[in-house]
RNA sequence: GGAGGGUUCGCAUAGCGGUCUAGUGCGCGCGCUUGGAAAGCGCGUAUACCGCAAGGUAUCGAGGGUUCGAAUCCCUCACCCUCCGCCA
């Protein structure tokens, strides 16, 4: 959410933010609504004024006639208010309407573009490997050594449903531990398990709402399924006023994650690109209202999940996402992309963004700064890690001619390992 | 799932239709007092919106209703607590 007062003095700025992100929405109408929204406050605000001052009169009156005189003049300042009071809740609910629809404005650094095509690459980080044979898919990969079953999966849990077995099951858990144990003790960052049933409250607040519904699960009784551990980590202090010694807060967060998939059908239908359920390690951090904080603090989220992935020795590059890829809050995204030989291209593995305050004005996550003044923090979220993605890149990257699969050396301990064989 | 009790200014409490522009205590801030401190005393201590200002309006969990007037009465919802039932 932006400040209608911004929105109102930089008209300009808004429409061209929006029309930078391919993101529709009447500015000018929403102006007009909050001019009448004003003109009737005001209205409401008077007749209330008025009215208060009578029931005081009426309060101390001398008299029952007198009382009674005064409650009579009241009967057209009562009809009145009760009209404005009903229009200006239609024209609140227009206003409000609008209001979460107006994106947040991209970073001048943000390139012009659709899609993710048009995305501009940052830089790329270790050598693509060759391969001297035609190298598999993770699906075939997976299959071959009953890391997952699929056909079940589909059985059970119906499309992109899949299982992880044996070698699959142990890739996972081992990335978690390796990532657990990077971010256990990493300075100032609060392991933290978040729930995934979600009221709708805190999708709102992040921005996943009302957008995007279609793409949540809704439960019977209201809430939805969480596609990221920031939806409830964001609301972990909404509506609440923080010190300005806490900041920056940071966290290191686990929820498993659903997501409908609703748009894109079509796509990844194979192995466990995009499913409906996964697990997901999650960096978010709350820091002061600065653009510079918030530019420094989305340089380190970035650069930790930079550094996982050298460390899984996965070739990568960064992306600078560009207007049409970047979601309603996000001031700037990087998304890193991993090698994936099966495609011969990088695939998502990390999306690193910052919000500014869009997040923490909807959310209402304030703090008093040093002059005692209450502001709104300003939010950013990155990957940690997201399994049973990851193993895409993990299995095809390191597959061998006779099908076996070298396993990096950061997991060779936690998988008890040093490689994934046909006759495990 | 059933029964009952609750949600008030940072915390604790008062408040039972109009002096509530929400009292009191604690905490916090400033001052007085003191050699210094404690105690004591005095003053202050929310947020949002409109307005150049004076000032006005709103907010007592949320929303709706009754009323000239609601923290106070009624309805719905959320959450918390106690007990019963069920249960990983």
């Amino acid at each position: 959410m932006l400040d209608i007062k911004f929105i109102r003095d930089n008209k300009d700025i808004v429409i061209a933010g929006a029309k930078k992100k391919h993101i529709e929405v009447d500015i000018e109408k929403l102006l007009l609504l909050d001019d009448k929204r004003k003109e009737l406050q005001k209205m409401i605000d008077d007749k209330r004024a008025e009215q208060n001052a009578a029931s005081t009169r009426i309060a101390s009156a001398k008299s029952d006639d007198e009382r009674k005189a005064i409650i009579e003049t009241m009967g057209d300042v009562k009809t009145d208010l009760k009209k404005a009071e009903e229009s200006l809740a239609k024209v609140m609910k227009d206003w409000q309407g609008l209001m979460v629809l107006v994106p947040n404005i991209p970073d001048m650094s943000v390139p012009e573009g659709e899609s993710d095509a048009d995305n501009k690459e940052v830089r790329t980080w270790g050598a693509i490997p060759e391969f001297s044979f035609e190298p598999k898919s993770h699906v075939d990969l997976m299959l071959l050594h009953d890391m997952a079953d699929f056909e079940r999966g589909t059985k059970v849990a119906g499309f992109r449903g899949y299982f992880l077995k044996n070698d699959g099951a142990r890739l996972v858990w081992a990335l978690e531990r390796f990532v657990q144990d990077r971010f256990m003790h990493k300075e100032g960052f609060s392991p933290m398990i978040v729930p995934s049933l979600v009221r709708r409250e805190p999708f709102v607040g992040t921005g996943y709402l009302p957008q995007s519904e279609e793409d949540l699960y809704k439960t019977q009784d209201g809430e939805y399924l969480a596609g990221t551990a920031e939806v409830a980590t964001m609301g972990y202090y909404m509506d609440e006023i923080l010190d300005a010694q806490q900041l920056p807060i940071k966290f290191f967060a686990f929820s498993p994650c659903f997501r409908r998939e609703a748009g894109s059908h079509g796509k990844d239908t194979k192995g466990v690109f995009r499913i409906h359920e996964f697990m997901k390690y999650e960096q978010v951090v709350l820091c002061e209202a600065s653009h510079e904080e918030s530019v420094k603090w989305h340089e380190e989220l970035t650069a930790n999940s930079e550094k996982l992935l050298q460390e899984l020795e996965l070739p990568y590059h960064v992306v600078l996402n560009c207007g049409g890829d970047i979601g309603l809050g996000q001031v700037k995204k990087y998304d890193l992309e991993a090698w994936m030989p099966s495609e011969k291209k990088y695939r998502e593995t990390h999306s690193s963004s910052y919000f500014h305050d869009f997040q923490s004005r909807r959310l209402n996550i304030r703090y008093r700064d040093k002059e005692g003044v209450l502001r709104y923090v300003h939010s950013l979220n990155n990957t940690a890690i997201a399994t049973p993605r990851i193993l895409c890149q993990i299995v095809e990257n390191n597959q061998r001619e006779d099908g076996s699969i070298a396993i990096p050396e950061a997991l060779k301990g936690y998988m008890g390992k040093d490689v994934i064989t046909k006759n495990r």
